[in-house]
DNA sequence: TTCGTATAAGACATATATGTCTCATAAGGT
DNA sequence: ACCTTATGAGACATATATGTCTTATACGAA
């Protein structure tokens, strides 16, 4: 009895089905993608006239819900350590997004621009957290900042698999990323 | 003055401009492949007839080369906690040999069935870290298994763009594997 | 009901990738 | 010098993806 529409906007149903099926195969054809939205692929070229459209689309969605959840999660967060936890636990839920993200090359100039926005804004991270003593100060940046990114792959991966819930993922790559799979 | 012919075996030539090609952009042409070669596009049939068998050919390759170097590195090693540091040190510097089989999907049952084995064999070294106490016991297998993955690739991403030299990539992916990146 | 709009289905043209084929040429061995 | 073979270049046919267009239909509003 949800009090939503029966068939929700044609658009968003064609980037979720767009995200799903580019996750799972970067070449897919449009096709595959209408087909899975349940929609014809004249709409499709209607809604998004041509395929670098509907990934551009697809990807400021992606980049557009990671923002609202990190928005949310962070709100009156002080330490940096607390932050890349709730940062942790807002993105993991959202990892298909986050790998799509990842893996399309998109040509968007102001896709490109948000993208480099996200890497500024962990890098700062990376910074506060080293300022804060929580991570060694002899790790390279750029090597916090990849391992930060791949323990969120890590983590959405196993959320994928059905080996975690989400929250207990979320959990162990902060743990990982502070203190290493040592007991 | 080296002692190898001129021009090596063309067939070699053509399966390293696969992967070259292939880690950089999955959806590549076999013209691309070709001309990365310094091969005429037929020659290439000559020797691969379908996409699919270069592909699969290509993991191969990639799969002999990382099962040499590691049989290299572990002869006479006792420890788990050795076998994972030679083994970092022998994968790291072929990353991108080890991304191209994470990225391809070949149907191929032979390549399909290498795949496994090294599944397998990573799942018992894992086992294996447990029981040396090296790792806690409660992280999941698969945990550890996806991190150790994933060290492979950050190490090989910061290699590739020239952030550190592959050695010191390698230690630090133990390091960060064993401790973390905490201080 | 009637009209207008949005949609699905499919035809159509075009571009690109793929796989096969032919032919002239260059390299290597006899 | 001669012959065999491998190669490069390119023509050719086919398949698939893409983008545009038309048409019939279903749905909602007036």
């Amino acid at each position: 009895m949800t009090e939503r529409p029966l068939r929700p906007p044609m658009r968003q149903a064609i980037l979720d089905a767009a995200i799903a099926t580019f996750t799972r195969n970067p070449s897919a054809s449009l096709s595959d993608v209408a087909g899975r939205a349940g929609v014809g692929r004249a709409s499709l070229h209607r809604y998004f006239p041509s395929r670098a459209d509907l990934l551009a689309a697809a990807s400021g969605q992606c980049m557009d819900e990671i923002d609202a959840a990190c928005d949310e999660a962070l709100a009156d967060v002080r330490s940096a350590r607390d932050r890349l936890s709730r940062m942790l636990g807002a993105v993991v839920p959202l990892g298909d997004r986050y790998h799509f993200l990842a893996c399309e090359t998109v040509d968007d100039a102001g896709v490109r621009g948000r993208y480099e926005e996200g890497l500024q804004w962990l890098a700062h991270l990376v910074d506060d957290l080293r300022a804060e003593g929580v991570i060694a100060a002899d790790m390279p940046r750029s090597w916090v900042v990849a391992n930060i990114d791949a323990q969120v792959w890590v983590a959405w991966s196993e959320v994928a698999a059905g080996n975690l819930a989400p929250a207990h993922a979320a959990g162990l790559a902060l743990r990982t990323l502070l203190e290493g799979l040592g007991s």
